[in-house]
RNA sequence: GCGUCGGUGGUAGAGUGGUCAAUUACACUUGGCUGUAAACCAAGCGGCUUCGGCCUUCGGGGGUUCGAAUCCCUCCCGGCGCACCA
């Protein structure tokens, strides 16, 4: 068994029991491989146009690490030449370019939302960071065209994005079908023994499978992760598009905040996807109210991602705010000369226009903290005070001192 | 290239000369009820406003008309069919 490489069973075991997927060729070839104690080398593509990350991301990160602490080669690929294509995952179809400075400062950003997960400074086994422009750019026609002789068009098409977006009249173009061949062929540049990604990559990852066997004659293992959806509806539950996703920087109270906004339903599919909290902890956490259970999920992602403390104070914060009434510690202040209206104070400072104040102070969502409603649209301020809009905005207004 | 259909607000998708700032659904915001959950009820959902209105929006530009998202021309983009395929 190689150096550093633990076989221990109930590790792995858990490991493979929790969200994952599916496993290709077969879980349990797997399994064996992993007891066999060969360092194994595992990747995971990521976008390179820098996105802010949510919690969906991090699922793969936790169980890549998990795989790292067990002393496996862990390869985090920044799909800089692959994001000229755009993946056809998404709808996007034309992308632009990026410099390499563009690149190595997207790096740095999503390299600081992930190391709070992912070790890249152990000093025995750290995570790397790769580009696969590094190869991809390389290749000439002739390659490309053996590459693409693996693969055929029906195969391609077989693609549900692809299939779905012919029958509804949506262009699919033929570069389009490089993306999966791109990906595929960084499976062989790196030579992997396993990739990790979403299921919704499975495509991608079985294109690396298919050329890795045809040049390697190298059987590549292939975990899909289950993708972060609230059960019920079966939506996305961390959605770019609707904003209402939670970062992997957002501050203690805004994670705190979102999480607790969360539905009921996703409780135990967050715990699991998205903390490092036994299975057997989980359900016994799930038994007590639901309100209880989402603090802790609460308070356990900003220990991750912050501190104990701070996840303690988060909730403090957020149980004064909301439970009681009051503020939290950390509000918006601006500063005012008597007589001004509520409305462009408030415009300005929310940057909002004024119709949407307007609309606010109409419905009673504006109020002193503790006190009364504002609800003439011309009142001015007069004195210093603490507002609330709506349910979690506040804003400390105080007087200039002097005057107009 | 020819023909044909289409490009509408965050999304889907109505509207085919004035009653359209544009039906409806979803999403979203706010109020109520709560556990800042869900469900439910209600209101809102381009901007400005002296609250009477005014201004900017229906792929881009131009035109017809008292008046256009709606008609015409043209350009751009897409689908489909046909043709071309050295």
């Amino acid at each position: 068994m190689a150096d550093g490489v633990s076989t221990d069973e109930q590790k792995i075991d858990e490991l493979l029991s929790r969200s994952i997927a599916e496993v290709l060729p077969t879980k349990k070839d797997f399994k064996e491989l992993l007891l066999s104690g060969k360092r194994l080398r595992f990747y995971i593509g990521t976008d390179a146009t820098g996105p802010q990350l949510h919690l969906g991301h991090s699922t793969n990160y936790l169980i890549l690490e998990k795989f790292r602490q067990l002393g496996h080669e862990i390869i985090i690929l920044f799909g800089d030449y692959t994001a000229l294509i755009g993946d056809p995952t998404d709808k996007e179809a034309a992308r632009v370019q990026q410099t390499p400075e563009q690149v190595a400062g997207h790096i740095r950003d999503w390299k600081s939302q992930v190391e709070k997960i992912v070790n890249f400074t152990d000093p025995i086994n750290p995570a790397k960071i790769l580009q696969n422009s590094e190869w991809l750019s390389k290749l000439s026609f002739e390659n490309l065209i053996d590459i693409a002789s693996n693969f055929t068009v029906q195969h391609m098409l077989e693609r549900d994005m692809f299939e779905k977006r012919i029958n509804t009249g949506k262009p699919v173009y033929l570069h389009e079908f490089f993306y999966p061949l791109m990906q595929g062929y960084d499976s062989v540049a790196m030579d992997v023994d396993v990739e990790m990604g979403g299921t919704d990559q499975t495509f991608n990852m079985l294109a690396g499978r298919i050329l890795q066997k045809r040049y390697y004659n190298k059987e590549k293992f292939i975990i899909s992760t289950t993708l972060l959806a609230n059960p019920a509806t079966g939506k996305k539950l961390m959605s770019k598009s609707e904003g209402n996703y939670i970062a992997l920087n957002d501050t203690p109270q805004d994670m705190f905040g979102k999480t607790m906004a969360l539905p009921d339903g996703v409780v135990r599919q967050m715990f699991i996807d998205t903390t490092n909290v036994p299975l057997a902890e989980i359900e016994k956490i799930l038994e007590e109210h639901p309100k209880k259970a989402k603090m802790r999920l609460a308070r356990e992602l900003v220990t991750m991602y912050h501190s104990a403390d701070a996840a303690q104070k988060a909730q403090d914060d957020w149980q004064n705010t909301f439970s009681e009434g009051g503020v939290p510690d950390e509000v918006p202040e601006v500063f005012v000369f008597s007589g001004t209206k509520y409305l462009e104070t408030l415009a300005d400072a929310l940057h909002e226009s004024k119709s949407e104040i307007r609309r606010l102070i109409d419905a009673g969502a504006v109020s002193e903290v503790g006190g009364e409603k504002v609800t003439d649209v011309d009142a001015v301020i007069t004195r210093p005070q603490s507002l609330r809009i709506g349910k979690h905005r506040f804003l400390n207004i105080f007087l200039n001192i002097t005057s107009k």
